[in-house]
DNA sequence: CCGGGAATGGCACTTTGCTGCCAGACTGGA
DNA sequence: TCCAGTCTGGCAGCAAAGTGCCATTCCCGG
């Protein structure tokens, strides 16, 4: 038990360097992931290394994020969505685990687990979540061709659903309907939730 | 009869440069108060000038706006915020007036007027204008005590209206009045749109 | 102490937004 | 051709948001 990232990071890295398999889901990567870029000297060592990650949709709003993934995505690495909550769970090797467990304030406490039956369950239910989630790709490219471009324009313009669908050329209930999913790749539950989560993310 | 802010610019920096009163009505300066920022050394020049300005309430919501119009009010210019839909206007002197048209593309025409006639029409449309319109101070206390804070918080977290009434204490219809001031304020007509102006304005 | 203006919040009502249901259109594969 | 899966959009019903009206309360100057 670590409590951390620092820390974390201090008694891990040499796991991390030597690490053929590395099989990581969080909610975002605020957390490590950026705070820790990836360095140029690294990218063999990606290349190299048989990269899983699995994130929440909620990534592929942030810019910063996105890059990040598309910089992994091109260098080997495996991404995956993923609708279903999850808690941060690094594997490596299927011999170590790293598991988040709550903040505490702004501290965050990190299990590391070795115990060979403890990771082989907990590596059970990655490869479970991992064959549930979808691609980055397939999900980009269903987020793309939702035309949520031109949805988040309409809701950006303040008009009503009735306006912006006759603008679109579409039905009520499809629009609607578009509002809905976008609304919940965005995590929103309230369109003014939506509205700022859009544009924090940039998309405006 | 004059395209483009830099030709503008070229031809009436010698009027402004002797101007002894400047005033101003516009809807944002996105379009040359921005782009050219008063230099430090025309400080004791804005003193020496009666300056008066007259912006849309969403000026207050633009970080670089709002530093920039305090500089001016520190530095003795008069701003004030009007409801009304203005056109961009600039009276120098009670002399010139400088009337922006319509932008074409990108660039925008304005027209420089100094038939005294015109000019002492456009002059007491602005005096009218100007005497309806709020002074910056009093509009910002308005805004502020608003407790629009907690109102844009409530808003953001995604929860209904009820829910937020009763965190905040007060009643459904005194909440829902607040949240209209609030978006006429940000000038949105849907709850989407103010949660991405709030956002885009830094207020949350 | 009193009167007037502003703020509040309850109530009723309209509008707008959200969603389940279902029928019809469209698509790709057997 | 037929079938199954997907997408669409109309309809209905409901939830949430927006608004006018008005009684009540509060505050402030007279």
């Amino acid at each position: 038990m670590v409590r951390g990232e620092a820390e974390l990071f201090e008694r891990t890295a040499h796991l991390f360097a030597a690490a053929t398999e590395v099989s990581c889901a969080a909610r975002d990567l605020h957390t490590w992931s950026v705070a820790h870029p990836t360095a140029p000297e690294r990218e063999q060592a990606v290349r190299d290394t048989n990269v899983r990650k699995m994130y929440l949709p909620g990534v592929l709003f942030d810019p910063a994020l996105a890059g990040h993934l598309r910089f992994m995505a091109t260098h080997g690495a495996r991404i995956r969505i993923t609708e279903r909550e999850i808690n941060e769970t690094i594997l490596l090797d299927r011999r170590i685990a790293i598991v988040a467990g709550d903040s505490v304030g702004e501290v965050r406490s990190y299990t590391v687990i070795s115990s060979p039956d403890l990771v082989q369950g907990i590596q059970s239910l990655f490869e479970a979540a991992w064959a549930g989630a979808t691609d980055l790709e397939s999900y980009q490219a269903r987020f793309t061709e939702l035309g949520a471009r031109e949805i988040l324009e309409q809701l950006a313009s303040g008009c009503k659903d009735e306006t912006a669908a006759r603008t679109l050329g579409v039905g009520l209930r499809t629009y609607r309907r578009r509002v809905a999913e976008l609304m919940e790749l965005l995590g929103a539950s309230s369109r003014f939730q939506a509205g700022a989560r859009a544009r924090e993310a940039g998309l405006l």
